[in-house]
This record gives C-alpha cells, sequence and structure tokens, in this order.
DNA sequence: GTCTATAAATAGATAGAC
DNA sequence: GTCTATCTATTTATAGAC
C-alpha cells in the first residue's frame, strides 16, 4: 500500500475510508501472491481484513478495479526503491542490486510480480494490458541508460539494438533467477546480481562498482 | 498428449479409453495455459472436447490428479526434444538452441509452463512439489554438462559452484526471455538464446556451435 | 462506510441410469 | 465409458438496512 498518506490531517470518513482502501490493497496484494489473481476471492481478501466482501466492493468497482489499483501500487512501491529521475549510465544497472537486496526482503511483493507476470501472459487476462507496455518501458530504460554510459565512456560503444537486447537479457536473467529464488530460498538474489552485472559489464567493456560504496 | 498409444492393435473399451484420456489431458494443458490452474474448471475442459465433467472424473480421480498427468505430460513431450541420454558436454547447452526452436513452434506448451511455474512459486499450490526438484535437477543437469565440458577440454578449467552458478543463470534467462517472448511475439527465441550462449561459452572458454550444423 | 441478505452463476465432485 | 441430475460450496456482484 502506499506510505503514510500526506493528508493525515484531514478530519472525517475521509481518512478513514483512504486506510481501509490501503488495508485492502495490501491484502489483496498478499492473495493474489500466494493464490494468483483467479485463484483469490474477494471472500478471502475481506476476512483477513475483517471486513464483508461487500465492503471491498464500495471502494473498488469490482475484482478487476482491485486488481489494478494493486499493480499500480505496486509499481508505485517498485519505483520508490530507485531514485527519480533514474540514475544515469552504468549507476542505473549497478543499482539493481539495490533491487534484489529489496526483493529479498519484500518476498511477497516479488511473488505477486512473478505470480502475476506469469498469469498476465494469456492476452485475455486482466493484467496482460499492463503487463505488456511495462515490459517494454523497463527495457527500453535499461537500454537507453546502457546508451548513456557508452556515451560517457564508462563501457565500449555499441549500436541501439545491441543495447537493448543486453537490456532484454538483463530482465529476463532477474525475472528468472527470481522464480528460482522463490522456489528456493537458498538461492542468493543479490549475490547472482552481482555476479551477473559483473560478468556482463565486463564484456561489454566496464566494471561493476558496487551502489553506496 | 503422448504419441500414437503402442497397444494401437487392442480392441475395445480400453483403446478408446486411451484416446480419450489424452484429448482432456490435451485441452486441460490448453486451459491451464490460457488461464492457469485455479482460473480453469472441468466444466470449460470437457465441453472443448465435448465431454461431460463427470467424464473427465471417470479418467481423473480429481482436478488436481489431471494437473497431476498435465505436468507429466508436459515433462514426457520436453524430454523428448533431448536425445536421451542427453548430450555430453558443450553439445547440451548448444542444444538448447534446438528447444527454444521447439517451444517458438508450440507456444502453447511453452505458456503451460510458464503459467505454471509462477503459479507453483507458491508452496502450497498443488505444482509446487513438481516444480520445487525439478528446477534442481535441470540446473543440475546443465552443470554437470559443464564440468563434463571442463573435462574434456572444451571450456577452461571451473569450480563445481561455478558451475552450478551458470546453470542457474542460463536456466532463469531462458525463463525470463520466454516470458518476454510470450507478451512480446517479436522477441525472437531463437536468437536471443543463440546470443546469451554464444557470450556465456566465449567467457568460460569455450565456443559456441550450433547443433546440428 | 459497513453490514446482512440475497441474487445469479459457477465450482468440484458424486449417484445412478444406460 | 458417458450421460443427466444433483449436492454442497463458493463465486462476483447488488440491494437495502443501519
Amino acid at each position: 500500500m502506499a506510505e503514510v498518506p500526506a493528508e493525515g490531517g484531514k478530519r472525517g470518513p475521509y481518512r478513514t475510508g483512504l486506510r481501509t482502501r490501503d488495508q485492502i490493497i495490501a491484502a489483496a496484494s498478499a492473495a493474489f501472491a500466494e493464490r494468483g489473481y483467479h485463484g483469490s476471492s474477494l471472500r478471502q481478501i475481506a476476512a483477513a481484513i475483517g471486513l464483508s466482501p461487500a465492503a471491498i466492493l464500495r471502494h473498488f468497482d469490482s475484482k478487476d478495479d482491485l486488481l489494478t489499483a494493486v499493480l499500480e501500487d505496486w509499481t508505485a512501491q517498485t519505483n520508490a526503491i530507485q531514485g527519480q529521475p533514474r540514475p544515469r549510465g552504468l549507476a542505473f544497472w549497478a543499482g539493481q542490486r539495490t533491487v534484489m537486496e529489496f526483493h529479498t526482503r519484500h518476498l511477497g511483493l516479488l511473488a505477486l510480480f512473478i505470480v502475476l507476470a506469469g498469469e498476465a501472459t494469456a492476452p485475455d487476462h486482466p493484467a496482460n494490458p499492463f503487463m505488456v507496455p511495462r515490459y517494454e518501458a523497463v527495457a527500453r530504460g535499461y537500454a537507453d541508460a546502457l546508451l548513456e554510459a557508452a556515451a560517457d565512456g564508462e563501457i565500449a560503444p555499441l549500436t541501439s539494438a545491441d543495447a537493448l537486447r543486453e537490456a532484454r537479457h538483463l530482465v529476463a536473467f532477474m525475472d528468472g533467477i527470481e522464480v528460482q529464488a522463490l522456489l528456493n530460498p537458498d538461492v542468493d538474489l543479490v549475490a547472482e546480481m552481482e555476479a551477473y552485472l559483473s560478468q556482463t559489464l565486463t564484456r561489454l567493456g566496464g566494471t561493476y562498482v558496487p551502489p553506496q560504496a
């Protein structure tokens, strides 16, 4: 859910309404992460926070609408990890180590994304219209950062197509290693990420420098 | 479903029974790939092949039992792509290009795995007991092949831990790039796989040689 | 803003005719 | 081996009291 609301000073029903809404989003996120969208029911989500299913549908028009809110909340939380605007060049790539640290400490949020990404692979899944452009945007961001790195001399020059390929491979690696980490707690997300970044950036003529160090 | 049954010469109900069972598995695989396990109903699966839900439960004890059969069938089909026993050393790694060719031509089978892998991330999902050991076994196989390659002088020497790491990264890359290919048909699984293999095997002191060439 | 009650549809699974 | 019919439980969503 969102951080402590800025309108904390407001009185009346509006304030409690916001809090309940956030509670619902949190409960729905946990449910979707555990059993996916189709496998979760409004009843279970409502019961988890001592509400009736009808109460949820006062805050959200439908189950689909609730899913949209959950995805927006997930985006907000995930974006908050990285600086805004994103770091330039190699610093952005190196910052993915921090993302993995966050995921390690918030496995529920990670499971939410992995489960929904798998489900949303189907063209008629309600999360598909969210996932398709998001994946393209994320890959684009990594590619642009790589091109910046080349322009700044942090890595060797490379074509736009090569940058996009490296970006897709980074996204693929992160998704895939996250699946393995969820299936097997012995898999160390941070260690694997550092190994990948170190190898990849070396190959591209650069160096991996851990963030904040 | 399985190939043409070996007992094709048998008469009577047994033969048709086998065929119906395979039809059910095929319909269930398609449904699970489209909407996941939780999102699919026995009614929909039955209707897709002109059966009643009750007929399915003559062939399978429960919906969970049907899922087990689908996963076993998926394993059989996937294993059939690669040689038995698996090729030794680098040939096994290079053979993953062929796997991607197969996946490109059978996107339904690919979607089935990706969707269920995501769902099965949850510890109490019925496919979790299938996925956890499978991922370990697959990684183990890639790692062993890499150690063979080192022993045969195909790549530079490496430790067992490094081999397992490379194996996990290969699995991660394959899973992740498959998700992207399902979300965006423009992603070329074979081309991305060749790029990954070429880069990785070069880094390990070897060379990527396309299979059957 | 949340509740109870309920609608209308669907779920997995069983019983028994044929 | 498949069907129809049915059971029990659950689904999303709505209506209306408080």
